[in-house]
DNA sequence: TTCATATATTTGTTACAACAAATATTGTTA
DNA sequence: TAACAATATTTGTTGTAACAAATATATGAA
């Protein structure tokens, strides 16, 4: 559907303000289809996002100021999400002995189960997409959002 | 800067997990950018969504469901959102006569005024995309997400 | 050493988001 | 004309986001 029609609005002061609200309201579409997926687990996107750095980085640890560097969504409030996936026993924290600033975060077993349960939906959701969107143009997309961002 | 710099990031699942990465990733940026706006006039990006759509009605009403449907971010709390346009004196809300169900929201003068004073920023915001992208890669982005959203 | 400064994370507070349930009005139909 | 369902908005609750301030550690200079 375009994005005219989606928030029916027929005209726009122009293509880049249009591109403006359109990349919202995508982001804010894709969200929606995502959370259906995550209520079922009991966590928020950005929880997953966190997991998933943390997960790249197994067998060794990474800190909450490294991950907040690589987040999708750039919060200060790392902390808090990882308190979450504490308390679900899907990390671990150790205060890092090299720089007790720092603190050690590192994935547990539960935490790699639990991703393997959760990405299945994803695929799911990437094989539709490739009925809409051919590779090239879902390339074109990364490359105009990466211009985008000048 | 492109998303794989940016999330530091080498390789993807594919094209598509990137793209959807992305569009996130973009998004959230947007927001970033704007909300260094916002915070000095005491408002967030949605109490602007509803206020320039409430505006696009002046001198009619429209009511909060007819504000949801075509909101960039459809959550189910209007009523609240409106609460802080009432209190900032930007909107008034009067019972609807010919169906008390719903409520007439209209924006005031001091709302057409304010939407003036704050949307000067976003014209200069715009002017600085205009350096980075061709307003034919504008629209090509917006049709690619209009694609992918099917 | 001691002090100031920078770094890394946590904590406190306030406002907002998400979800469910409640309230009020209207339309329908038995 | 009750009774029931549908519609439109509000309210309550819980968790999270945003911002500022606090805590703790490390680093460099006098």
């Amino acid at each position: 559907m375009k994005i005219e029609e989606a928030i029916k609005q027929s005209k726009f002061e122009n293509s880049y303000q249009k591109a403006i609200i359109n990349i919202i309201y995508t982001a804010n579409w894709l969200r929606d289809q995502q959370q259906e997926t995550f209520k079922d687990y009991d966590i928020l996107p950005q929880h997953y996002n966190v997991l998933r750095i943390v997960n790249g980085r197994y067998p060794n640890a990474i800190s909450p100021g490294e991950i907040k560097e690589v987040m999708l969504d750039k919060g200060n409030d790392v902390t808090r999400l990882i308190d979450k996936l504490v308390k679900k026993g899907f990390v671990k924290r150790n205060t890092c002995e090299s720089n007790r600033r720092k603190i050690d975060i590192i994935i547990t077993k539960e935490g790699i189960n639990f991703l393997k349960q959760i990405s299945e939906p994803f695929k799911k959701q990437i094989q539709l997409l490739t009925k809409a969107l051919h590779e090239k143009d879902a390339e074109k997309l990364s490359n105009l959002l990466d211009k985008f961002r000048t």
